[in-house]
DNA sequence: CTGACTGCTTTTATTTTGCAAGCAGTTGGA
DNA sequence: TCCAACTGCTTGCAAAATAAAAGCAGTCAG
């Protein structure tokens, strides 16, 4: 319950709180993946994270003001996570995470895109996605830009990657 | 030894390398504490980290290429260990850390300063401490410029923090 | 030749994690 | 009205990671 927190040394204040292996994961499934309810974050991480560990780490994300929990109106049952402000400006840190793990890591074709995309876009890329992030999470409204918005691009790319990857299965 | 990866990822691949409590520590104190040598590393983390830890997690990182250690001449015992260019280039996973800590935790005045600076600066003041660690750890000379460096600079801001503080309470 | 120092290893206890099952409610359809 | 599927989570237990303390063989300066 309490943490007797090892410093006050900002790196490891944060790693405190989101540095180990499933927070930022959970996280990532947030931002990039939309999923909101418990069974969608538990279903959907490709990583296969265990219900009770899900359960402790939104506790935890909870309790650090990193995202907010509302019921569901259409079952009882159901909650809605939601990232915060401070949750959605973890953006940056994982993109930084994304980009040196594509840079230097075995990553998968379909797993890397969006990650490519992240890097090539930049910081201007980023804080366009946290307006979206703030739409889709905070309910604030944004200023609309023409075009597909970045998170729709992210997607299409990635859908893209795994079509080509299908097609090219079949022809090879 | 085999580490079964999650998933292809390149943030949880990411994570799998140095998402744990420790291995960033270990590379801010090689990066910004200027601690090369196991002892070093071992009495100056601030957060105490023990022994056995901190050369497992040595291990790792030398098997992940992120730091290498040399022999140090001085004395057959020692190692010198070293960030490598994949090290070096944590950095903006560290000050996008820093900076998110700095804002949102309650990290204390001393070990802030550099945190402070580190985003006043942005990705150009990263850019330009990358080529001095650069010089320091990979003896890629470097291009000089006017002024002392960001590493002074953040030390020197340090240094009167530390300094002010104990002023402060002497006084008040 | 001795006492302090070098990078670690070993031992043991505690905490965290991972897996499988289960549980009290809720919901929608028959 | 009843039941099967689904809701978010909890529980029990084994395995793994972590932490604290002590120790160890070699090195070096005086």
């Amino acid at each position: 319950m309490s943490d007797p927190q090892r410093s006050g040394c900002p790196i490891n204040l944060t790693l405190e709180v989101v540095g180990d292996k499933w927070s930022l994961l959970i996280i990532r499934d947030l931002m990039f993946g939309n999923r909101r309810h418990y069974r969608e974050l538990l279903g959907g991480s490709i990583e296969g994270i265990s219900s009770n560990i899900l359960a402790d780490r939104l506790k935890t994300l909870l309790a650090a003001g990193i995202i907010s929990r509302q019921d569901d109106p259409s079952h009882k049952q159901k909650g809605i996570y939601s990232l915060t402000e401070q949750g959605i400006e973890l953006l940056p840190i994982l993109a930084q995470m994304a980009g040196w793990g594509y840079k230097y890591l075995p990553v998968s074709d379909e797993l890397g895109i969006r990650a490519r995309l992240l890097m090539e876009g930049g910081p201007k890329m980023w804080s366009e996605f946290m307006d979206e992030l703030r739409e889709i999470h905070l309910g604030v409204k944004r200023r609309r830009r023409a075009g597909p918005s970045v998170g729709e691009r992210l997607q299409a790319a990635y859908q893209k990657v795994v079509a080509d990857k299908k097609a090219g299965a079949t022809t090879a």
